[in-house]
DNA sequence: CGCTTCGTTGATGGGAATCAATAACGGTGG
DNA sequence: CCACCGTTATTGATTCCCATCAACGAAGCG
């Protein structure tokens, strides 16, 4: 129950029309990361401008729950979220960050399997899994690129396995970090040593299996071997890039 | 280092004109498995043939080493694989087991990320990638029920990151053998109470994030607790499936 | 029948979880 | 700007569980 804001339920959505501009910056964002612009007509455009909508989701809000139904599938322009399944008994899994460009919807099942919430002010877009079958259907190019993003997810999600499985809390960190700082760096870019932490240690331990007293002796541990440095709560500089990789057992 | 065979390379593949019957029991499976039948007209029908090569993998080869370009996928007819990823000081992990119908090329890389190795005498249906990108261009059937695989596929490696991450050694046994239960009831049509496990307990080990010991030990607190029988040591007997799927935190 | 491999069981130690206390941060209002 | 508070992170002490080390038992095979 960490970071849950105030009145931490969505409001209900604003109109297509009303948030005409922000479709249009969500189109683009869709264009961009699911690099099918070339397989769009105008009309094509105009169509996917009516079915999409940009929806702010606030630091703490729930943009799904585990079990219902997957109405709509969505794009991340701004912010971050987690994906959180919780057992019965109150032991909590974070699956995974989402990040700017990240898609939201390769599932095999028709209900939410996690908890989406977002861990800061963010921004999405929208769009109905329905109008998402027919684009696809028309577009041989969105589906082959969603399959190629369901590849590499299932490549992430196999390393994460192995991580969860087999390596040590100061190698998951280090693992952690460094995938972190890749993703940023694509994102920007430009590669930095500096990598942001939008989610608490509680989350950063759900998500690698840890408690988060782990994690805060992880990296203290780090910060002490000189690995890393630590200039804010939620900034991480990486001191050793090469040590850190070592750590991390070159992700292979 | 578990159950490498005697000469457990590969022999060189024999041609597809002397495997043509072999070829066909492939193209049948390939059709049922991806069930692009309906899709394929007799010309294709008649391609794909050509490009496929039913491929016998002894127990214990290795069908494919971690690093090597992915020339080829597969699908599996008979006996059952394990997926391994090693790391430089010998700790294992068996991302998974793969079973007769499962399809084998969902990646994102160009290179194999695990090694592919024979747990039993099996069969693989072999189609070259590139041959493999043409079959998918022509037939969008196709992509689509690959997108789906590979969709379910995540869902089922989230699944599993979840027990490594949070379930204790008796939930992820649990956890494992009602999934394996699973997978042999839709395989053979019917539910049964026996499981087999054509794995041994090091591959369990390394599968579940344990070591060899805790698994032979929590086999033998399922069977002290009335949920399991051993018959023999490859095959398990479900006696209470209410109470192991309770333990599994009903897979959610 | 002995050999080898694999699985089970036992004894021990280490390391992360747990419990508990302190410290740092972030926001709020004076 | 600073004092106050709730939340979050760090650090410390203890416990428990799994990995490790080691020995024994069982099964497959020549």
């Amino acid at each position: 129950m960490s970071r849950s804001a105030p009145g931490s339920e969505l409001s209900p959505v604003s109109s297509a029309a009303q948030e005409s501009s922000g479709a249009r910056e969500c189109l683009h964002c869709s264009v961009r990361h699911l690099s099918v612009c070339s397989a769009l007509s105008c009309d094509e455009v105009h169509a996917l401008e009516r079915i999409t909508v940009s929806l702010p989701v606030p630091m703490g809000a729930t943009l799904a729950r585990s079990g219902e139904p997957r109405t709509y599938v969505y794009t991340v322009t701004e912010g971050a979220l987690r994906l959180v399944r919780t057992l019965a008994d109150g032991r909590r899994q974070v699956n995974g960050f989402v990040l700017p460009g990240d898609y939201l919807g390769l599932s095999g099942s028709d209900l939410h399997r996690y908890d989406i919430e977002a861990i800061a002010d963010s921004r999405v877009c929208r769009v109905p899994t329905t109008q998402m079958r027919d684009l696809r259907q028309h577009h041989p190019h969105l589906e082959r690129k969603l399959l190629q993003r369901a590849c590499q997810e299932l490549d992430a999600a196999q390393d994460n396995a192995l991580a969860l499985a087999r390596l040590q809390p100061p190698e998951r960190l280090a693992d952690f970090l460094l995938r972190l700082a890749a993703r940023e760096a694509t994102l920007a870019g430009h590669s930095s040593n500096r990598v942001s932490l939008p989610m608490g240690r509680g989350d950063i331990a759900d998500h690698l299996g840890l408690t988060m007293e782990t994690v805060s002796r992880t990296f203290t541990k780090l910060r002490q071997q000189g690995l890393i440095a630590l200039p804010h709560l939620n900034v991480v500089e990486i001191l050793d890039f090469a040590e850190l990789q070592k750590l991390a057992n070159d992700g292979a």
